[in-house]
DNA sequence: ATATTAAATTGACTATAGTCATTTTTGATG
DNA sequence: CATCAAAAATGACTATAGTCAATTTAATAT
């Protein structure tokens, strides 16, 4: 048993960076903030920034994936007395797509980078995987998962958030992609459309 | 009617530029080409370039568009005969993302940039909202043509795409992309992987 | 031909990303 | 506490993107 060190002096350079661009991107928007203001900011080198992150946009990634986190686990939550796997998929895929509308960082990161499919698949992707699995198992969605399924969904949700982004047509993007989501999935058109229809549950805020 | 005028001492910049960027980026490689070694080649000041184009990829935007126009023609020939439009969206799905991967300039700007929607939707739009439509008005496709449609379609090809790109599974990555475009259409999970797997008839070459 | 104007082009300049040889800190050991 | 090696941090430096006031070229009118 070490003896607990109280030694705080300095906390390590990389949550520094790390808070402080994340306040500073949120503040003044994200292509505002240079890497000099960030470490400065954080009261380290300047080369120090790139030690922990191979680009400027490389900071983005662990905040996105915490959120990823958070929202995941509220989302479990609210779905877990769900019985039917096609209503889960409608209404995570319709609060994911709201919070990352209503999240800046999250939003420029997906409009910018187009979602490296790597990172975020950690956070959004297990639980989708895993409620599409249990949908496949179940006999509910007739598609059986393959390999390139979730790049393909992946892929469509960036496609349509983009596209709401650029062309300002509220509409019901939002429900339409969770329709399209499902027909992948087999469900039929008609209950398909229905079930992307429903009120959502709102989720507890945090 | 003006005489003709010979003049023809100077081709103005903006095409000297396009043939030159295309030239060094697929001799070198899009990274390694720098703004300067374009005006260098193409003997223009390092200003003119930004009079042209915004950005360093923004030069790629037309490049791209071409080809996607040439593909465009090629595959309207080949698939004007097949009566069947789901065969003629899995078969010009299909091709073109044998195309992208072809060509690495095309293949580098969806993969970097994930696909600035509005200007590629002109060459592969077109058509591909073209074959669609007509399913839909033949009730082939289930489906009704909305807002988000192809946002969503466009967007999913480039997951997988991406995908692909990333883990090196090559597998039938594009004929499982064929067919999940198929589902959302509204065609049968059965009939659509049949379909997206029937032999793919070639493309006349250029 | 000359003057006049508009359009195109230029390249010196600024700002920022990213590198890397050097210095500082840490913490383990006698 | 002094010594040392490994790890972390630094900031001067390089390379490149993108800007803009000044200049050149082209087009038209007189």
């Amino acid at each position: 048993m070490s003896s607990p060190r109280v030694q705080r002096k300095k906390q390590k350079a990389y949550s520094r960076i790390l808070i402080v661009a994340e306040q500073l991107m949120r503040k003044r928007g994200v292509e505002e903030v240079t890497v000099q203001d960030i470490t400065q900011a954080a009261d380290v080198g300047h080369g120090t920034f790139y030690l922990h992150f191979k680009s400027k946009m490389d900071v983005l990634i662990p905040i996105a994936e915490e959120h990823a986190q958070t929202l995941t686990a509220l989302l479990d939550d609210l779905t877990r007395d769900i019985e039917d796997p096609a209503e889960v998929v409608a209404i995570s895929i319709r609060h994911l797509l709201y919070a990352i509308e209503k999240d800046p960082l999250w939003s420029w990161f997906l409009f910018q980078s187009g979602w490296p499919s790597e990172q975020l698949r950690k956070g959004v992707g297990d639980s989708g995987r895993r409620d599409i699995a249990r949908g496949m198992k179940e006999g509910r969605f007739i598609t059986h998962l393959q390999e390139n399924l979730e790049p393909f969904l992946l892929g469509a949700i960036s496609g349509v958030f983009r596209n709401r982004m650029t062309s300002n047509t509220e509409e019901n993007t939002i429900e339409e992609c969770a329709y399209y989501i499902l027909l992948v999935l087999g469900i039929d058109s008609h209950e398909a459309a229905e079930i992307a229809n429903r009120p959502l549950p709102a989720l507890p805020t945090i």
